[in-house]
DNA sequence: ACCTGAACACCGTTCAAGT
DNA sequence: ACCTGAACACCGTTCAAGT
């Protein structure tokens, strides 16, 4: 269907699937995602909104790229040569900031899991957690119960950040919440209300690294449980 | 702007913002988040779309009203007299099992977390995660972490499952993705290929207990670190 | 106060027509 | 083979007009 030969570039135009998808990327850096419209890529490229659909399937297929090639190059910076713990958590914070710093990522990732930077993230955490010690046979659900943390975590944090985006600031919003979440009763929500101030303070990034830090200190348990029997 | 004194019920037609979710909900349970127009909507509810507009302010808030619903009753059903542990089993899964079987909760939640229902199963995780011997200032990070990871994890699964709703069934598509990964070179990636066959073989709910027991083992080993001391 | 439904602005996608 | 741009079908949302 959307096959295309990588034969170096388009022709008439400077159109290639690269270039439309760079180009894609930029607006929803600029503008967010509702931002990213057909018509406003083709004019942007100088070109008809159909000339797009030489070079990409479809909307859901420029989105997929666009995130995918971000998070593959995040991914590409992160070094290889770490201890097992901070590489891992070194592979954790490069998505979560990519995220951050561009929420579609986020939202896309969690519409469309399974694009080809998955492959890239699970193999870069497969292979610290068996440097970890987590036996060949617990491996894959470790390492996909981690990578739907990572995922599933920045993508929740970008998404309620982009919330506060123009109406007013971060802490504003969250202040918002947490007085709505006040209203409720005492008796009923104790602990609503016992944390409301970390939670009006916390650290989005820092609550992310201590999640990560309890699944590695959960597995790190777990191989040693099984590594002791034999 | 979308006060609505809750007195009974709507004059006119049947209509209220209490009807009005329901049938949305039915939309949304019958033909996935596609389906749910304002028109389907309206025609179902045999009015006028703009009527919509005087219930609920748009359909952001309506889709969130939906979601909170269906999440709220699944977390009223959850025993609380459990032991810790198996209580937070219970949760997760509760929550686990009602986006799998509305994926579109799933979406929403990830669009938008921190509605209502947020606050029920933050409560209930804390008070759990505080019986199990988390100390106070530890408590709102790991928390936090935990309602992500069930959030996250949850909704990711969802849209995977999605993504093979007509074409074919799970495992195909499933199949599909490994065998495009297994193009990747082995040298490259060796934990890809050598977890090829347990991948192909996962099972999701599985797969999010053990990410479930990882943290909630993390906690206990930290609390017991912290415990220690004084 | 609440409902009606035509109208508006804006999408993604298609396709005959061009080069 | 690749590009153009008008046209189609379909949205969310608004609003004058009704009751």
């Amino acid at each position: 269907m959307s096959a295309k030969p990588d034969s170096a570039n388009g022709r008439k135009n400077g159109l290639s699937r690269a270039t439309i998808i760079a180009a894609a990327i930029d607006i929803l850096d600029a503008g967010g995602q509702s931002a990213l419209t057909f018509r406003a890529l083709a004019s942007r490229l100088s070109t008809g909104s159909g000339a797009i659909y030489w070079h990409v399937a479809d909307k859901d297929a420029l989105l997929s790229a666009a995130a995918d090639r971000v998070l593959s190059e995040a991914l590409a910076k992160v070094a290889r040569d770490l201890d097992p713990v901070e590489g891992l958590r070194q592979i954790a914070l490069s998505v979560f900031d990519v995220i951050e710093a561009r929420p579609w990522v986020g939202s896309e990732i969690a519409r469309e899991p399974w694009q080809p930077a998955m492959a890239e993230l699970f193999e870069h955490c497969s292979a610290r957690f068996a440097d970890l010690g987590v036996p060949q046979a617990a491996l894959f659900p470790c390492v996909s119960a981690l990578t739907q943390y990572i995922l599933g975590a920045a993508a929740q944090t970008a998404a309620a950040a982009q919330h506060g985006f123009a109406t007013s600031d971060q802490s504003t919003v969250l202040d918002a919440i947490v007085d709505r979440w006040m209203d409720r009763n005492p008796v009923d929500y104790p602990y609503v209300h016992l944390l409301a101030d970390q939670m009006r303070q916390h650290d989005d990034r820092a609550v992310f690294l201590v999640g990560l830090e309890l699944i590695v200190a959960g597995a790190k348990a777990m191989s040693q449980r099984q590594d002791v029997r034999p």
